[in-house]
DNA sequence: AATGAGATTGAAAATTATAGTCAATTATCC
DNA sequence: GGATAATTGACTATAATTTTCAATCTCATT
């Protein structure tokens, strides 16, 4: 399986774009960070590092590395967006807790069995599907 | 079972709050649209009937709609926030076209059962939930 | 290794969606 | 009908994201 640096440098090539120092810094740090994080966690961690990268770079480099199928973008519905990794990592849906905000990856073939019957069901030719489940927690219910 | 507008009034008798000429008149127009609206989809059919109402009025009218629990606001990951109509409405998930946005609303009572026994696997206390699936509806695809 | 065409960057300005402020107006209770 | 408190519309403010643009960098070609 290729390495994650190999697929942006050859998605970067493909589209006639250059493998900037900013970007294989951004990467990088996107990488080593197994976290759903924001444009402002990641502005705040690239700084510490490389304090002369701008912010409109942070936002310009995650969609680069969103398009070449590095991150998913997501949102829970309170309109915080977050990139979490996608590359090597299996499709999963969330449980998020209302109350601390924690967010569990789960995964049931079941359910994408279902939602492939239904999209058929519809004569809809499915791409990809998103499935959130918010609620408590069980650290926060025992409180 | 209560019409839309008891509820309404009712919420806003509980709440200390009034009924208002705006309001009720954003109200009307929004039950009577059975489509997905933005605020501004909404704040243009307004404007047509009552020239003089403000655009923030909409976002404060359909905040207090939605809390009456007479309006879900949805968001299909494009950053679109829309309103959909909840009272009356059975729970439904959604078939979004992604080439002429089309929404198609589906209900899969195996899914939904499905997502309880995942919830509870993780004992985790789920309160709402929401699935969709993006794809090329039947009618995008024969073109 | 130098060159040049074109892509990228950082900083600032622009844009967009939404929320807050406030004086004038309005709904409701008495 | 009059007092009181909530609401409105117009405007300003904020936050998140995007665009602009001159200076700088990358990389294929020499």
């Amino acid at each position: 399986m290729k390495s994650e640096k190999i697929i942006f440098s050859q998605y970067l090539k493909k589209n006639g774009m250059l493998y900037s120092k900013q970007r294989e810094q951004i990467l990088d740090i996107f990488l080593k960070t197994e976290q759903h994080l924001t444009i402002n966690d990641l502005y705040d961690l690239v700084k510490k590092k490389h304090p002369k990268i701008g912010l409109a770079t942070i936002y310009r480099t995650m969609e680069v590395i969103n398009n070449a199928g590095l991150a998913r973008k997501v949102d829970f519905g309170d309109g915080v967006k977050c990139y979490e990794h996608k590359y090597k990592h299996q499709h999963h849906d969330h449980l998020v807790c209302l109350k601390c905000g924690r967010i569990i990856e789960v995964i049931s073939p079941e359910i994408e069995k279902l939602q492939k019957k239904l999209a058929k069901k519809h004569k809809f030719s499915a791409v990809r599907h998103r499935m959130e489940i918010f609620g408590i927690c069980r650290t926060c219910e025992r409180k």
